[in-house]
DNA sequence: CAATATGGAAAAATCGATTTATCGCTTGTT
DNA sequence: AACAAGCGATAAATCGATTTTTCCATATTG
């Protein structure tokens, strides 16, 4: 009975007019819900919605409303866990209004950001949340003010003129990091940071800085700035360590580096805690379950979507006032990879002079 | 000189076709490259889109066109690298056919996955891809068929009868998983698996097991099926080893279960591969940087998202035929967690009796 | 009882495009 | 010179909704 209506043509409001014996203009304020329509013309609308199985069409519906019920969501990269969770939060919360949510990614190219932002200015988005390549000031964030589009930046940023931010509180964290580290005993430290997004490497890396040397002045504090890819940074790590340069601790500023760290470890013979710490920054769900267990910096995830949300909505309702820049603060989980420095063998037998 | 349009309406095609000096239609026919057109008003109207900054409405576009360039992709979860590259290899596939991407994750609900598949008919998807929470008999499926979507289901499929489908091929590659657990002298292996997507684990399940008992008969597999949720998972796994079962190898056939697998080792201070031997279906960046490297089931993504979108365009292009189930090729990459049973200190002491 | 107010619904305009039908003008044919 | 054909372009219809305007009854008022 309801076969041949599979490869139909899907019913319009029109043809719901036509079911119900009103117009189409009727149809569409019952389903808003407007209150001067008949009670008998509401039943016999919500008849024909349910007989023909009548859905609106939220495009064409917000062709007409002038804003579109759609919000952008843009990313850097769509594998790693920490961006699937913040689309997966951006969705959740986007439903809950009502929006939809179009995720894209840039694959860490600002140019493909740049037309990425311009076709959901094509879709006329009623809001962007981004999170740039490499900072607050690229073409896509410029793009988006020029277009005169309401977004939010989040994750690698720092405070901006032009746009709210969010993103974690690395700073603090990272001051927290080094305050652990240097609790331990350790005086050596190297930290693995991204080449790319000056800015906000910087202050994370000017607070681990300012902070170990403020708790004991003698600290040491290598770096190592790299691209993202693999290789590169894995040369440049094996170079350091070729030079016989021997940190008692590593901090990774970012989840690839952990990785590469953690295998040039195990390349080298060394074990995690006993040869040399290692925290990274950005949790991971493998890092609680092998051996040792690596120490974290967890970044508040829900949060930052959260909030990126609420500022971006309470723009998009129209909200005036300056930017405004939150920072939402990291967990610092101190696992098994991080330890007091000179209990290992090789830091035991080679201490640097 | 450009500040007052920031806040300006966007151009309409009306607004290029006044500029320009011609009619609306002039403009849509040279946007589309139509030829019957005079050069002279040709170059007219790229003048006039030059001038006002003019993008076609892509949404308004597909209104008429009764077609809309969207395909729409429906995962279980963002947060996984799977997953996450399948949604990167398909948005780049359709952008490159230009189509839109819209992706939205069920979130290992089928209830929701049946909402969100609802959604995307509202929208007038072209197409959808759907990797489906459970199997291809779900709610979801039916849905499509009901209203004649057309759309291709992978991963976690087998052959079915009214759709395309798409999978890596799990049951090979389990065999030859089980060939190399048995050829390094592994008699006594534990399989996990999850419970809920029944005829697609079973599948795999019983071509391990076949190809265990062909290539030695006095092979031993024991099977947990388990929730995709950590804890359940760790539970039934914590009794099985509490029991004092001492299988010398455990093959996993979900990325979780690897990683809980691993996890239970660790709590119980067995080491990889002395103590016990370990692959996991479904691969990983951090597999092959910890310490010991860990074996893995190594899908073809790329391969599975350019087989689903070609044979979904096809469709989409009216291309007939009953449904085919391609089966793509997995390479097994054996690493340092897998090694021969008995050398290690526990299974050298306490054999199975 | 005529004039006005009002409630409810239909008709028409609109959103931003594409597509079809139509029209005016030039050119070619006889 | 008259008519058909063809080219280019425009007007109008369309997609599927929403919103504004118009309209017809009925109810209220003077």
């Amino acid at each position: 009975m309801v076969h041949r209506e599979a490869h139909a043509r899907r019913p319009s409001i029109h043809d719901v007019a036509n079911s119900a014996g009103v117009s189409a203009a009727t149809v569409s304020k019952v389903l808003q819900g407007v209150a001067t329509v008949k009670p008998e013309n509401v039943q016999r609308v919500f008849d024909a919605v349910e007989l023909l199985g009548y859905r609106v069409d939220p495009l064409a519906s917000d062709l007409r409303r002038a804003k579109r019920r759609i919000i952008g969501a843009i990313v850097p990269e769509f594998e790693s866990e920490f961006f699937g969770s913040v689309i997966t939060q951006l969705e959740r919360l986007a439903e809950q209004r009502g929006y939809a949510l179009v995720a894209a990614s840039s694959r860490e190219s600002e140019t493909r950001e740049k037309e990425i932002l311009a076709r959901m200015h094509d879709w006329r988005v009623s809001g962007v949340v981004l999170a740039p390549v490499r900072n607050e000031h690229g073409p896509a964030a410029g793009f988006m003010k020029k277009n005169g589009m309401t977004g939010v930046l989040i994750d690698r940023v720092l405070a901006d003129d032009a746009f709210d931010t969010v993103s974690a509180d690395s700073v603090s964290a990272s001051a927290e990091v080094a305050r652990e580290l240097v609790e331990r005993g350790h005086r050596h430290i190297l930290v693995l940071g991204l080449g790319e997004q000056a800015a906000t490497v910087r202050a994370r890396l000017d607070s681990f800085r300012e902070s170990a040397l403020q708790l004991a002045p003698d600290t040491r504090v290598d770096v190592i700035l790299s691209e993202s890819d693999v290789e590169p940074l894995r040369s440049s790590l094996r170079d350091y360590f070729a030079k016989g340069e021997r940190p008692t601790a590593v901090y990774s500023l970012f989840l690839r580096g952990t990785l590469v760290a953690l295998s040039e470890f195990r390349r080298r013979g060394w074990h995690c805690p006993n040869d040399i710490s290692l925290v990274g920054f950005d949790d991971a769900e493998w890092m609680q379950v092998t051996w040792p267990a690596i120490a974290a910096v967890v970044q508040p995830v829900r949060q930052i979507a959260i909030e990126a949300m609420d500022v971006l909505f309470r723009r998009i309702e129209g909200e005036g006032g300056p930017p405004m820049a939150r920072l939402e603060p990291c967990k610092v989980l101190m696992r098994e990879s991080v330890g007091s420095p000179g209990s290992g063998p090789h830091s035991g037998g080679g201490k640097r002079q």
